[in-house]
DNA sequence: ATAACTATCGGGAACGTTTGCGGAGACGTT
DNA sequence: AACGTCTCCGCAAACGTTCCCGATAGTTAT
């Protein structure tokens, strides 16, 4: 006995196929196609309330005001009057009401969130760049989305690719070694969200940068072997895709070029290094028949590594063997006579790369592109102050 | 000559006062208010059209189907043609189309996201942690929300709370040493938001846990440090609100009655170790008549503090004195003689935690609250081995 | 011919906010 | 009476998706 829905006739219904499980009927009468709905409204009503939260609708309901009414009292709009405005504070807090971001997120497509996208986070460096941003991001009331890159081009730009679907406000990264394309990046300013490159920046693209002062810093740690009186000093440097070894190699060569010292292509060697390349690298120059009196490597862990195989050997330190290192980790501080190293403002990039943005974002203007250029120290230790000299 | 917009009459307009700093009529004739709109049109749509992102309606309306079909084709759904499918993904990636997160937020109600809220970010713990988390979240296509508490009970509610506003999917929480009241967690328990602690967790509250066996690491650390024939063994532990701290000073309790060693009230000194605490602790211990010849301490940082100490006062490591620490900090490899310590599995408790919180995110079902406790490792160095023994 | 099945597509509600604009009254001023 | 000013509030569009219900056509089985 099935009734027409329409004309609530019941002859010349006629069957007409399933539709999702359902059976469908066809009135011939009005020429109707329905299903019978077998779902209980009980049921369905259930379902429908399971977890509700309390909205700015329910609040308006049960006060007999309208959403607008609500949403200005919760915001301390202008246009409302004192008792409308503590009369619903009062349900809300009575309902238990929370905003639903995601519904704000939406309409005002902005979503009070900062994105950060680093290539690493085994050294010590990116973790505390992070600590310092977000210290700065979170009192300001903003969130903050990490994602790492792994050193992977491609994982950067899926990373990019979700940040825009996120629709963050802004944008913080490093770049992968790999990253020699940047269209995935150029998207963002088409978009105007506003874009930092800090640390691992590059020169492509015309977006504001901080980055430390890799030249002079480098420059400054192989002069100080050189004044310690080491002669014939090896490079331990980064990837030359990278930006930051490009300018730390340079202020190698610089350096021993201006005290005059031979520079020995041999002596140098770049690329990615983890521990274990850091210990061939390390077991090569250590093994040369006119082994380097002084190795400037490019990272804290690398030279650690050098001063442990030196040990091994049998090479004092710094008597036989200088060892400068870059970014002083905390355990630098701890192995053997101490490690020289380059202090880098970790902190310090975190918080003004986030500053920056903020300005950024806040401003809503054309900003001009601009480097920010952070200073380093040089931190002077057992590891490279030869006792004769 | 003003024009009533509604009767189009000229005549019977009158001025009724300013809105929003434009003028308002009255037109007498069909008694309707208005202003005159001095918007320009062309402005308006410039305005309008400014940064417009491609939507799923914009593929549509060039294709002439609807938003309905492009969704479906975007997302592989069955009903769809392979010759649609195929021209909506065209038509997509020519017009550049970014699906926009915001809006499928709000309409599943699901963001994606996992939060974490972490106590602090200066010791390495909680950073390997994170790192872990990423790993597996990252690895599961979710986004990972971190937020520091900067061990504020205050701070970690309003944590909370913004987790809460923006709707993530689930919660991992390591508590502040203030937390002593659970209510801002159980709203999620109420919401149905997953939640899961780790490492500084609570009793009171009926969620999965993750930690590590504090008290048999505890225990083993101090039975190593008798079995080097140590008597006099001191306790520099964390604040008794935690849980961790609590665990730890019964392990230590446990191996003294064990080896029956009597414990002496005032060489347990529980507190928050930052540096400067651990120095003032470290100096009253060391400076007591009868000062300990070991100390336990809770954490790594500490442990080395009173080793740099003992070296100033020329205390000999460990034949006056046996040092024992908790984390195994990078540093603790290469300082002095190596510091005894007792390894925390960071990574591997960020992994399972997350792995954890995405099962049950998916299982969308209820699940039984367990506790997962991760096995330490008592890493054995200098500073606790003694020679003579 | 009738019924069953498949494949493909569209309409439109729903998600929870914000906000532009207008309505309506109160009161004061010319 | 005519107008200016102010306060308080509601309507409804907009944000961009997803997905529940169908609708339609064509094909096959009975």
């Amino acid at each position: 006995m099935v009734r027409c829905v329409k004309c609530e006739q019941v002859d010349g219904i006629m069957k007409a196929g399933y539709v999702r499980g359902l059976q469908r009927y066809l009135c011939k009468s009005c020429n109707y196609y329905f299903t019978q709905s077998e779902k209980d409204e009980s049921v369905l009503s259930l379902q429908r309330r399971k977890r509700h939260q309390t909205t700015i609708i329910d609040i308006a309901r049960s006060l007999g005001v309208s959403n607008s009414t609500v949403s200005r009292a919760l915001h301390d709009h202008a246009d409302i009057s004192p008792e409308t405005r503590q009369a619903v504070l009062e349900k809300a807090s009575q309902l238990d009401y929370q905003p639903n971001q995601l519904a704000y997120n939406l309409v005002k497509s902005k979503t009070n969130t900062i994105g950060l996208i680093v290539p690493e986070f085994h050294n010590p460096f990116f973790p505390n760049v992070i600590i310092g941003a977000h210290e700065v991001l979170t009192k300001a009331g903003y969130n903050l989305t990490i994602m790492q890159s792994n050193e992977s081009y491609q994982v950067e730009i899926s990373n990019a690719k979700a940040m825009l679907a996120n629709r963050i406000d802004g944008l913080l990264i490093s770049l992968t070694q790999e990253t020699n394309n940047f269209d995935h990046l150029s998207v963002f300013e088409k978009r105007g969200i506003p874009l930092i490159l800090f640390n691992r920046v590059c020169e492509q693209i015309n977006v504001p940068k901080v980055v430390v002062n890799d030249f002079e810093a480098s420059f400054q740690a192989v002069e100080h072997l050189i004044l310690n009186g080491y002669e014939r000093i090896a490079h331990l440097g980064g990837p030359l895709t990278l930006l930051v070894s490009q300018e730390r190699l340079r202020g190698y060569r610089a350096a021993m070029l201006k005290h005059g010292k031979t520079i020995e292509d041999h002596m140098i060697i770049q690329g990615m290094l983890t521990q274990q390349k850091a210990r061939i690298y390390g077991q090569y120059l250590l093994d040369l028949a006119n082994r380097p009196d002084a190795i400037f490597a490019v990272n804290d862990s690398a030279a650690i590594e050098i001063m442990l195989m030196a040990k091994e050997k049998g090479i004092s330190i710094p008597d036989e063997l200088g060892v400068v290192g870059f970014s002083d980790n905390p355990e630098s501080t701890y192995i053997g006579p101490g490690l020289t190293t380059v202090r880098q403002p970790t902190l310090e990039m975190g918080r003004i790369t986030a500053e920056w943005i903020l300005q950024i974002v806040d401003l809503e203007d054309v900003h001009l592109p601009e480097k920010k250029i952070l200073n380093t120290e040089l931190i002077v230790r057992g590891s490279s102050r030869r006792r004769g000299i």
